[in-house]
RNA sequence: GGGUCAGUGCCCGAGUGGCCAAUGGGAUCUGGCUGUAAACCAGACGGCUUAGCCUACGGGGGUUCAAAUCCCUCCUGGCCCA
């Protein structure tokens, strides 16, 4: 299976610069990174779909560099932003660049060789570059005209509320000019990233172009869209959005987030995040439409997916603590399984004392943190969406010592999703 | 620096002295229907010791019986001029 082919299976190409590229990724032998932000100090499911995609060109024989950005997260990239961004401050910065460079390189493979994976930073030259220098090999080559014509800044130019700084408008400066580094030391002859890096990317290409003569390559991917439009990757559980790291985001999160993945998105999301063979997707693609109930797409999608970011067990973990958690009576649980299956979710330890004597469910909610405050437990409770042990509970009522599990434990719930588990120790 | 317009609840955005905890939309949350989907329907959506009270309309001060609404000042942003 060529890459080329693969890729069109998939819809992993939105743009390019030229189409001979797939043609040489196809061959193998190139070498082409992909930059990474460090606006947090994990990357999340969004980041997943580009660092496949570096994995992909490993697996097909390229040379694939990961580029943290240590040197343009001082900066801030506006592309499609709708307001300035505050400046992360140094300190936060470093703990994000960690965080991001130990995560990247556990999806690809470093063993010395012609397709041995690298990991940059681009705070090694963008921050000991001279200024003067930058302007006149970097700047020269650009003219502010084509700079404020790119659709990434237009918005924030038309708009007559909001403005664009100076030092955000440089970005794509700066990153043309990583583009011509990683060319000039690696040999880099392209570019990947979203759909939303275009104008930064062909900056780079042209800048490659102007300063050596030779010409360099620009890939972007699709945009993820969910059925009802939103972009994809904001979990279920408010607006944070899906995280690669377990502290973050809990395997069993991440697996349930995946699950429920809507029957129009599925498809494209087994095609972008997963590497199943294009048969073992095409049967998927058919059970969703026959089977839609049984939602075997979703699962293959889960466990793929978890099993690449958390593990193989991690993943087994998380699809058997699901199956306990909405097929079976909790209460029928033995203890070892029922901790399994709660493992994820906060908890607590209270007194035996206090369980005994009985605590209102609306003060429990609040303690549980499954309620901002007392009015807003009382509606959750008015409106008949809070569980005890998987037992809706009204308001008014006070738990006791009656409904601990294995004498110790009771998993309280708010809503289909937000649990609690209240542990007396 | 000068002029001018603006800053409202998570976001957008009404409100130009009392009827404003503040219309409307979006997001979110809960329930219903389903497949632990989507769409759709219903409700909620500042806090509390909840027939009431407290805190809120960029910050501070003032006028008034009474201010998100008027005045002063400061901060922040857009646009125009220098």
């Amino acid at each position: 299976m060529k890459l080329r082919d693969d890729w069109e299976f998939r819809g992993l190409v939105h743009q390019v610069t030229d189409d001979e590229i797939l043609d040489r990724l196809s061959a193998g032998g190139v070498t082409g990174y992909i930059g990474f932000d460090p606006t947090a100090a994990s990357l999340h499911l969004g980041s997943l779909l580009q660092i496949c995609l570096l994995r992909r060109i490993q697996l097909a024989g390229n040379q694939p560099i990961a580029l943290a950005g240590g040197g343009t997260g001082l900066i801030g990239d506006p592309s499609f932003k709708a307001t300035e961004r505050p400046l992360l401050t140094h300190e936060q910065l470093q703990g994000n660049i960690e965080g991001i460079k130990e995560q990247l390189a556990r999806f690809l493979d470093f063993t010395p060789g012609p397709s041995q994976a690298l990991l940059l930073n681009n705070a090694d030259w963008l921050t000991t570059t001279p200024l003067t220098d930058f302007l006149r090999d970097v700047g020269k080559h650009f003219t502010v005209n084509q700079m404020i014509a790119k659709d990434s800044v237009k918005s924030r130019l038309d708009r007559d509320d909001v403005g664009l700084s100076f030092t955000e408008f440089s970005y794509m400066l700066l990153q043309a000019y990583d583009f011509l580094r990683l060319n000039l030391d690696h040999n880099c002859t392209l570019q990947m990233g979203g759909s939303d890096q275009w104008g930064n990317i062909t900056m780079g290409t042209e800048l490659v172009r102007k300063t050596t003569g030779k010409s360099a390559s620009g890939v972007t991917s699709p945009l993820l869209l969910r059925a009802d439009g939103q972009k994809f990757g904001k979990s279920e559980g408010g607006n944070e959005r899906v995280w690669l790291d377990a502290s973050l985001t809990s395997p069993f999160q991440m697996h349930q987030f995946l699950l429920n993945a809507d029957d129009q998105t599925v498809p494209a999301l087994l095609r972008f995040f997963t590497f199943l063979d294009h048969d073992t997707i095409r049967s998927l693609d058919e059970a969703t439409a026959n089977a839609p109930q049984e939602r075997a797409a979703q699962r293959a999608l889960a466990n793929a997916v978890v099993a690449l970011v958390h593990g193989e067990q991690a993943s087994a973990n998380a699809e058997r603590a699901g199956a306990a958690l909405f097929g079976e009576e909790i209460a029928a649980l033995d203890e070892k399984t029922l901790l399994e299956v709660v493992a994820d979710a906060p908890s607590s330890t209270w007194s035996r004392g206090e369980i005994e004597s009985g605590v209102a469910i609306g003060d429990l909610l609040v303690r549980c943190d499954l309620a901002g405050s007392k009015g807003e437990a009382r509606r959750f409770l008015e409106q008949g969406g809070v569980y005890v042990n998987n037992v809706r509970v009204d308001d008014g009522a006070t738990i006791g010592a009656e409904s601990l599990l294995h004498n110790r434990y009771m998993v309280v719930r708010r809503g289909r999703k937000s649990l609690h588990l209240v542990m007396v120790g």
